[in-house]
DNA sequence: TACGGATTAGGACGAATGTACTAAAATCTA
DNA sequence: TAGATTTTAGTACATTCGTCCTAATCCGTA
């Protein structure tokens, strides 16, 4: 019962990866996970019904993480590492990202989750930058609007780095991509930061991706 | 005959808007465009031809822009006003900007021109920042790195920014919007700005917005 | 072993899609 | 005005889609 349920899924998910939700039919995903058409509708009525189950799975992930923030020691260390994780398990589900404005316009339920979370993210960076702060990594930004601006280029860059990825580039090395577009996320952070923050992030760059070329 | 062309491509352009591309068929094009469904078909036999005719309408605008770059003379009036005219024009066509991914993957001639278009950027962004420069509004950047991402984070802005708008917003205030997202595209650039640069940046604001809540 | 619910398969249904075809109407040309 | 070409409308076609329905099969339990 339940392995047929994730068996469905994993199928859904790789199809959905390959060619785009829209492309792929409720008999192609049966075909995919070995099974009739008719057992399929008995495990998932609605097409939809798929389309949130693979959504939760996937964001469940990263809700933890955004949750257990306050408890954790806040570096560029830490957010580098955490970048990666997000990062890793969004390629997972990358059919998802790719095309986020239709899916979401699809199912309120999805929709509204979404909207929910843009405001905890908000909340996340106001405490990153916070942390950052004290430690003495990241200058003090006075204008409130460029504290703003800041935001919201790290937040559209977490909703969009993966739609970008695939318009300009043909993924081949998945680890080395996922890297490279973490680094990517943070350079938003390093015209912020302080000599020491800068030393650290270099750090972190030059340990991480040593001789592979960036771009 | 030339003006029948016209209708169903600004028919075609209002519905797709409203509803995206996958979600509208010949036949509504069709209604909207007071003709019968031959008719259409007789002026474009495939719905992807008139894809083709809207992208090259639009995309023949920002080309035009891009080439005229270097007769130009650069500052960051100069660079706020192009970017106006430019989210103008993009947000006329939308529905292309919100389904970047599925609809180059089902042009490879849209998807060719487009690919040939980003090394056209890449080069009119190092040339901005030359002359940005020269005359001292930008600080001369030591690490290739940050160059290069400096002119990812545009590029992709560029190509992102009305995606993550609708993921956002409900637009209101369009003419209102454009500017709130072409203030945030050149705080991108922000603090690679000299002081001077950031006077320049911040009297534009003040100028412009007023009394106007950003965000 | 017999029963009953859970699971599976296969096919049917109605709706919608893009495109092609044909004939009528409108427009242009000589 | 007569003939030819362009434009228009209406319909047909084959396909695909998501979902539903029914009957067969499996499997744990009494």
């Amino acid at each position: 019962m339940e392995s047929t349920k994730k068996r469905i899924l994993k199928a859904s998910r790789n199809l959905f990866n390959a060619q785009g939700y829209s492309n792929i039919s409720i008999r192609m995903i049966a075909k995919g996970a070995n099974m009739s058409v008719g057992n399929l509708n008995y495990h998932f009525r609605k097409k939809n019904d798929i389309l949130e189950a693979l959504y939760f799975e996937m964001i469940s992930y990263l809700d933890l993480r955004l949750d257990e923030l306050n408890q954790k020691n806040i570096n560029l260390s830490y957010l580098l590492n955490g970048t990666l994780l997000n990062k890793r398990k969004m390629i997972e589900y990358r059919f998802f990202w790719v095309d986020l404005f239709f899916l979401l316009s699809n199912s309120p339920k999805i929709k509204k989750h979404f909207d929910a979370r843009l405001s905890k993210r908000k909340e996340g960076y106001a405490y990153i930058f916070e942390k950052l702060i004290e430690k003495k990594l990241m200058v003090n930004i006075k204008k409130k609007i460029e504290l703003t601006y800041l935001t919201s280029h790290l937040i559209n860059f977490g909703n969009t780095w993966l739609y970008s990825s695939v318009l300009n580039y043909q993924i081949k090395d998945v680890q080395n991509h996922i890297r490279q577009q973490s680094f990517l996320m943070l350079s938003i952070l390093l015209p912020y930061l302080t000599n020491k923050g800068k030393r650290e992030f270099y750090g972190l760059f030059s340990e991480r991706v040593k001789n592979k070329a960036l771009m």
